[in-house]
Formats: C-alpha cells, sequence, structure tokens
DNA sequence: TGCATCATGTAAAAAGTTACATGATTAG
DNA sequence: CTAATCATGTAACTTTTTACATGATGCA
C-alpha cells in the first residue's frame, strides 16, 4: 500500500536537523562521514532532492552566500516527517555491503588466495582502528569530564567497535586458513 | 578509465562457483543468505543478468528440468573472472546500511525517543545472536573433530560477531543515555 | 593571473524495485 | 482438484552513477 524508501530523503533531512548546511556542504558530508559506514550520494542525487524536499516544505532556504550558495534548515514539518521515519524503522533494513559479499565468495578462492585477500583487510582495519582510537580520545579529552557524551560519540563508538570486530575476525579468519593449509612447514619451537 | 562495479555479476558468479544453480536457487539464496549482510537481488534482475552472463561465455547451462528449470554452471572463463574481481577489491567499498544511517541520525532524537529506537535494536540483535550460535553449534557439532574449518564458517563466524557487536553496542548507548538523562528518577538503593 | 576550490545544475545510462504476466508440477 | 510452490520472464518506474556543463570566489 505504500512504499516508504527513499532513504536518501531522510538521510538529507537528517543532517540538516543537526545544522543548517548547502548542496555542497552535504556533498562533503556524504563522502567524509557517512560513504563508507552508512550511505553515499553524489550532487547530482543531492541537489534535485534538496530543491524537491523544498517545495514539499520540509526545508528551506535560511542563508544565501557567494556563488549563488544557499543553506538550507529544516522546517517543523521536515523534523515531524524525520521523527517519524526514525520511529519506524523497517522489517529488514536495506543492506548492500561489497566488503561482506567479498566474504561469502571466500569460499570459491584456494586457501593462497583467501590469505592474500584477508591480508589487506587486516592491515587496513588496524590502521582505521588507530585513527578512529586516536580521534575519539582527541574529542573525549576535549569533553568535560563527566558531561553529557555528544551523540556523535556513539556512532565514533560503534565504527570502532565495529572496526575492531572486523580485525579480530580477519586476523582469527587467516589463523584458521592456516591451519588447515599451511604455507610452508609451520616454524615449530622444540618442544 | 574502466568501470568495473556490477557486483551483482560477481554474487552471481561466486554462488555458482559453489555449485550449480538455477535462477530460481539463486533468488532464494539471495533471500535467505545473502539480503540481511551482504547483497539483494530480485528474480527479476537475475534473470536478464544470467543471460547475459551465459551469452559472455562466464556461465552455461548445465541442466534442464522440469518447469522450463536451467541449472546454470560456472565456466572457465566465469571462474578467472571472479577470481580476478576477487582479488582487486576497490579503494572504497559500497556500502549502503539503512540501520547504520539511522544510527548516525539519532542525534535529532531526543533522549525518549532515542531509547525508543534502541530497545528494539537491543532485543532483536540478542534474539538473532541466539539463533545463529545455535546453527553454528549444530554445525559444529556435525563437523569432524580437528578438521577444516569450511569457508561458510568463515562468514558464520563473521556474522555471530557483528551482531554481537552491535548487540553490546546498543545495551551501551542505552546507557549511555540513561546516565545522561534518566527518564525516571534513579531506583538508587540506600547507601 | 592562474589554479584550487566552491557552488550548482542537467542529461544519459545503468542498476534496482515493483508490478504485471504466464504456466508447469507436486503434494495433500 | 486445488493450493502451494516451482519456474521464468517483461514493463514501467525509481534510484543511483557517470558524464557533461558552467561559472564565481579566494588565495598565492
Amino acid at each position: 500500500m505504500y512504499a516508504e524508501p527513499m532513504s536518501l530523503r531522510y538521510a538529507l533531512l537528517g543532517l540538516l536537523a543537526e545544522e543548517p548546511a548547502s548542496g555542497y556542504d552535504l556533498t562533503r558530508k556524504f563522502e567524509r562521514a557517512l560513504r563508507r559506514y552508512a550511505w553515499h550520494a553524489q550532487h547530482s542525487q543531492i541537489y534535485p532532492e534538496l530543491n524537491r524536499l523544498a517545495t514539499d516544505g520540509l526545508v528551506m532556504v535560511a542563508a544565501e552566500g557567494p556563488r549563488g550558495r544557499r543553506a538550507y534548515a529544516i522546517t517543523d514539518k521536515g523534523r515531524s516527517e524525520l521523527r517519524s521515519w526514525m520511529l519506524n524503522p523497517p522489517d529488514v533494513f536495506v543492506v548492500r555491503h561489497e566488503f561482506v559479499l567479498r566474504l561469502f565468495l571466500l569460499s570459491t578462492l584456494d586457501a593462497d588466495d583467501a590469505r592474500a585477500v584477508l591480508r589487506p583487510i587486516v592491515e587496513e582495519s588496524a590502521r582505521e582502528l588507530a585513527t578512529l582510537q586516536d580521534s575519539i580520545a582527541t574529542n573525549d579529552a576535549t569533553t568535560p569530564p563527566g558531561a553529557l557524551p555528544a551523540f556523535g560519540r556513539l556512532v565514533a563508538e560503534y565504527g570502532l567497535r565495529s572496526f575492531q570486530t572486523m580485525h579480530d575476525w580477519a586476523v582469527w579468519a587467516m589463523d584458521q586458513i592456516d591451519r588447515a593449509s599451511p604455507t610452508a612447514p609451520p616454524d615449530r619451537p622444540l618442544g
């Protein structure tokens, strides 16, 4: 009876609920913050959608700047639509995760190829983890001790834990493969 | 210079690398196994793609059955294309995860609404976790002890750890919100 | 003055979803 | 005999990507 996907619409509404932004700003937020974890959208999709949101009265032009810049702000109507979307999650979430798809297909490779796929995952997730840990530490240090943690902190924690999980899993998986079919004779100490 | 996404193509190739299957079988595999974790595709997308894969010589009709059923098998060419795709991951993976998007937007809600969003996550991830743990235990029990673990086991482990992470995080997040703004006066024991 | 970045759009093509359409086989 | 499931397709529509297109501002 009803459709209700259109996550892009709510992603934009959500970002504008945090603070007013232009299409250009929003494009950068997707690229920098959302893309690797949650959702992506190009500017060619964002600008038309902002215009539709404005037509529907969910956002409004809050300020104009140089080079035709238009900063949008969410309206009360927009805020209420966003809230109702947030409080009514679907039964199954849309998931499209090429990394996990590749995990599923690891079984099509032999042990050496599988190791070659896993190795960079171990390395990159370790790097990613360190970066995140660092930026969280910096953030926590600047927050007054004992004060309420900002919501952004919750997302950061989720990202941190997810990378930790990925890293630990990849190390474990490598080990499983090594046990099943060692490349070289294991360098076993005496005893 | 080159495009190279078309993950659906490789998802199909990968599933067919495990065992021959019909479009109908593949549709069910997406629905049952891949959809919640990695990727989804409808039969209306699968059938045309299988025909294209056959035209390109990456798969072939291996068997015909009742009701016009056609079981496809991967060819050597298909296997080699799949391998090269697997060994050449992109710099950034395609990610589209409505659940995580909603996490990002949690900051647009007040504490009560945020709790209302998190509560079902805690409950559902716990259920999911129990189901997965169960099916892994059953699987591990039927596998000869000390034998090489099948690759499917690696994916199952990843799923398990991911749900555990989600669950633990959601519990932690609820607690953080409670600390910042308790709903009712905390039922604090004397002392 | 020239280059990077800011800033917004549209058009064409590809990918994905929903709806329409049809028929065979099998188990109860 | 009839309902569920197996089985494959196409059409219309929506969403997303890639490419085309243009110009202003600020900094070195």
